[in-house]
DNA sequence: TGCCTCATAGGACATATGCACTAGTAGACC
DNA sequence: GGTCTACTAGTGCATATGTCCTATGAGGCA
């Protein structure tokens, strides 16, 4: 995937501290990027809307907002945006959820800043990006995604809830047929030959999936 | 599923004390089984072997043992037993591989004995079981599958694997027909109508997916 | 400008999948 | 013995899936 050019970035968090560390991180990264921050998500949506980010940061306890929805509407108004929740809660359930709902990260407060600059270059590269604070007790290979297109994630995201082709048309709004080359492209970058094994790939990438209580 | 009589019960466990009160709660669940005691794997498989078990207690950290493969090999020679897996470590990740491996249950070591029991209970009446102890900080809802027959929970293993009609049929040594015959009981159960929702579901529910470090 | 990738849309074709039937065998239950 | 379910195996059929092919427009890059 061509990465395109970083001309905006919209960091979301009401906490004064982070949202200046996180300009910080974005500055570096993209030099030449207007950072705008946020407040609350009706002043995301403004700042999208006057200029189309190609990334957001947003915080997932963001004030008064639900998660999920807010998630949702942001990826379905800014398709090529990259999603990307920083969240001090690092709750395995709440991670697959803004994931599935169409964020292309998710990043632990805790991290050091270059994990966190990191983590956002990989999902400007087409990656699924979850990074949690590294556990002491038992050490879990994170098995991971190669890159993928924005619309071969879309199209991951929908095959991995088990969604026919049809029905991710629909969602999407495109015709069956590109859906069709999509889920192609999307098979052979994740090597293998069917939709169920992309399927079981993603919930082992850590999309889908989840142990409870 | 017809719960077949209980009459050979094998408890797995190097530690005395806990080899105890599983043989308890055995003993009060199934009055009339026979509850043998195993100190080993080699002595597990003889016990097995002399007299097949209808269920299996399992220790994951049994003395010089590869929980993968010894849980394979058991579920292949024993495909009707079922295998519930007792453990100390409550690592996601090893949940996960247990189950994939074709344990029918996951049971924490910490969890009160009236809680062994009733999982147990669930395992026998076909249903895939995983408890770990209550995490104080955030509730997750665990999605549950219903109650399936054993060679429903079987194919569901491969399907949430990705594997193809052809290759179940392969592994599991039948013909492609009765694959078929299966996966679609499975989908009616699990009120689906493609492998790949199919395989989405197993991911939510435990089997599949995995979230790393 | 030319070259590239990505997203879009469709045709053709082989295979896989899912469903609706029939049917035999084995074990459990009454 | 009669009845029930699970597991097995098959046929037939409609639809879904996946691959290979062509083709167009947008946008980035050299």
């Amino acid at each position: 995937m061509t990465v395109r050019r970083i001309e905006t970035v919209i960091v979301a968090d009401d906490h004064p501290l982070f949202r200046q560390g996180m300009r910080h991180i974005a500055e570096r990264l993209y030099p030449q990027a207007r950072v705008r921050e946020a407040d609350t998500m009706d002043e995301v949506l403004d700042l999208a809307r006057a200029a189309p980010p190609q990334a957001v940061f947003l915080d997932l306890l963001f004030p008064g907002l639900d998660p999920q929805r807010s998630i949702r509407a942001l990826r379905e108004e800014f398709p090529k945006t990259s999603i990307i929740v920083v969240s001090m809660i690092e709750d395995e359930a709440l991670i697959r959820t803004v994931m599935e709902e169409g964020a292309d990260g998710f990043i632990a407060k805790s991290l050091p800043a270059a994990e966190i600059a990191v983590a956002i270059t990989a999902v400007r590269d087409g990656e699924f990006v979850i990074r949690r604070n590294p556990r002491t007790d038992l050490v879990v290979s994170q098995p991971g995604l190669p890159p993928l297109t924005q619309r071969q994630r879309d199209v991951l995201r929908l095959v991995a809830q088990g969604r026919t082709n049809k029905e991710i048309a629909r969602e999407l709004d495109i015709s069956p047929f590109t859906v069709r080359i999509h889920v192609s492209a999307l098979l052979r970058a994740l090597d293998v030959t069917s939709r169920a094994a992309a399927a079981a790939k993603a919930a082992h990438a850590g999309l889908g999936g989840l142990i409870g209580a």
